[in-house]
DNA sequence: CTGTTAGCGCATTCAT
DNA sequence: ATGAATGCGCTAACAG
């Protein structure tokens, strides 16, 4: 606990954290001065900087952000909105975010939307009450009071993940239905003709159907469709994939792939597999999206797709960092994704 | 874009973002009014309410929190470090954290200290300068300069994950060294006697590190100790554990149980024994730690220890929450484990 | 139930 | 290279 003496009258006051001022009084110089050593701005005398970080050293002096946010309104906070902590493909954002940030001194401030519209538009609200200086969102689903809001605010937006539709300033992902399309060509490439889909909740996850529906427009232009479908509630997972495989093959149709909404899925279906004794690829080829290490790891290689989330995250927090103002256009970066042939389809 | 009109002199000031005395003035209140109906406090007649709620609809008004906690010194800011984001066990502590803050009303500020001391440091500094109310740390690490950092400013702190070190105010999580205890009598009550063990890097995971000491206490009570072990570095990972199993084996010791350091490492091992076409169990047996989903999955679900995350992050949340200031005693809240015998071991 | 006064801690804009 | 004056937007502590 620091004591610190206010006032000529004899009265002390003990504050137990110090503010700029005391570091400036400890140092000799005036407040401003201390504040532009602090913040390594202007030039200053290499004498004056020591004592003043000597002073800074000494009482344990912590900058405030709140009154250095409200005098300059520059906050060096970004918001972050990701839909949910449980599906890893998030965790992986962020840390892209995370690393493309911690070295310019930014700090994320991260809300969760539980894949809700409504939910987004609170987390908005209270984020903005922060006046960050971007703010990054997922996907393109958003209320019409959201929009008013970014609308009145002047952050720079980027909306992560998908890229198929116009952005409020720059998208950064990939194209979710030629992502579909594209596991469609392979699999009928590969002479598959019999297709099953397992799925989760598409109020929970759009991009799924997004793929869904490049899947089905592959199958379409070589006149087959989707046989037989499953489709759990709520997220995906490992657990679901491999229960939903099972109820998928017990309505009986004759299936030689199977392709799942994710890799947690299809994992899931793999493991089914080996359970029921059946063959992967030779009984039962399948096929995810992710290329999680998991899929990797599996005595078969999943086959999948895999998209740098990792990469999402970073390249979107550098494109918002180099920004100064919200840009007079949209931008479109497609970060792509790669077919990963593994041994299962 | 609003127009706000300012000045009695005919000027015309455009101001893109409406403040509070905006919103009082279209409600022809004051501004101390408005500013209580929009935080919800002290006695306001319906009807003033009514025209400042309006009037904050109308012009879209989103209070700064910068200014009010410039003004009221409380942020509503919970400060969080976790070590990692790759490991899901800790995006499941950060679950349970906001999910008990979420109702309250309060924000986490997350970092992330890639299990560095000295990164954690420096965070909390950066933490620190948004006066948040109180501040999650995982484990008991922490540099002489964080502790004189905690010291000087008023945050209640909660350390997560262990508890078997006195914590600064309160820690949340169960005893690593007893968790290994538990899996050494169970291994040893199944009748494994050649034990080997697979680890990560002990620098990045010093929990880990307790649960094998924990172990061999629990073998050496029995006049065993483990006769192989393999390690690899960096953080835990599904191939990393395969890889390791791989490595172990070829040592040539004979072996009938494997732990790992966690489940990650230990879906690998499992992996492992399928590629080769061991028999799970009656060639060799397999322990994990944290219950993840994906062991629970396999076609022999892992035998392992759970440990709930989710609740660990919750129960802090909330304990911090409950607090109004530093607590006068120490805290220790356990939340256990639960040995889950699957079919592994 | 509502308003007045004052100031939170810092950074901007100009001076010197 | 350093400093003085001023205000960022809001809320605590009183009054009425």
């Amino acid at each position: 606990m620091l004591a610190l003496s206010f006032g000529g009258d004899g009265v002390e006051i003990k504050r137990s954290v110090p503010r700029l001022a005391d570091v400036a009084r400890l140092a000799g110089v005036s407040p401003i001065t201390a504040s532009r050593v602090v913040r390594g701005e202007g030039p200053i005398a290499q004498a004056t900087r020591q004592r003043v970080l000597d002073a800074v050293q000494q009482l344990g002096y912590v900058p405030n952000r709140a009154a250095g946010a409200l005098a300059s309104s520059s906050s060096k906070l970004i918001g972050v909105l990701i839909p949910s902590l449980t599906n890893i493909v998030f965790p992986d954002v962020l840390r892209g975010i995370n690393v493309a940030l911690a070295a310019s001194g930014y700090q994320a401030l991260v809300g969760v939307t539980e894949y809700d519209p409504r939910i987004e538009q609170e987390i908005v609200a209270s984020l903005l009450a922060w006046n960050p200086e971007a703010l990054i969102l997922t996907g393109f689903d958003h209320t019409d009071a959201t929009r008013r809001m970014l609308d009145n605010h002047k952050v720079r937006i980027a909306e992560l993940m998908e890229i198929d539709e116009t952005p409020i300033d720059v998208a950064v992902g990939l194209s979710h239905p030629k992502a579909g399309l594209e596991i469609g060509r392979h699999l009928i490439a590969k002479g598959y003709r019999k297709f099953g889909y397992v799925g989760h909740d598409w109020r929970a996850d759009r991009r799924s159907r997004l793929r869904y529906d490049g899947l089905r427009a592959a199958l379409a232009d070589h006149g087959l469709g989707i046989v037989a479908e499953h489709y759990s509630e709520g997220p995906s997972s490992i657990q679901k994939g491999r229960q939903s495989l099972a109820s998928l093959l017990e309505q009986g149709r004759e299936l030689d792939v199977v392709v799942f909404s994710n890799d947690d899925m299809a994992v899931g279906g793999y493991l089914h597999c080996v359970a029921a004794g059946l063959a992967v690829r030779d009984d039962l080829a399948l096929f995810g999206f992710n290329g999680l290490e998991i899929g990797e790891a599996l005595p078969h290689a999943l086959s999948t797709i895999y998209s740098d989330r990792f990469r999402i995250g970073k390249i979107a927090a550098e494109k918002l960092l180099e920004q100064k103002s919200r840009p007079a256009e949209q931008t479109i970066i497609d970060i792509g994704f790669v077919l990963r042939e593994g041994q299962t389809a």
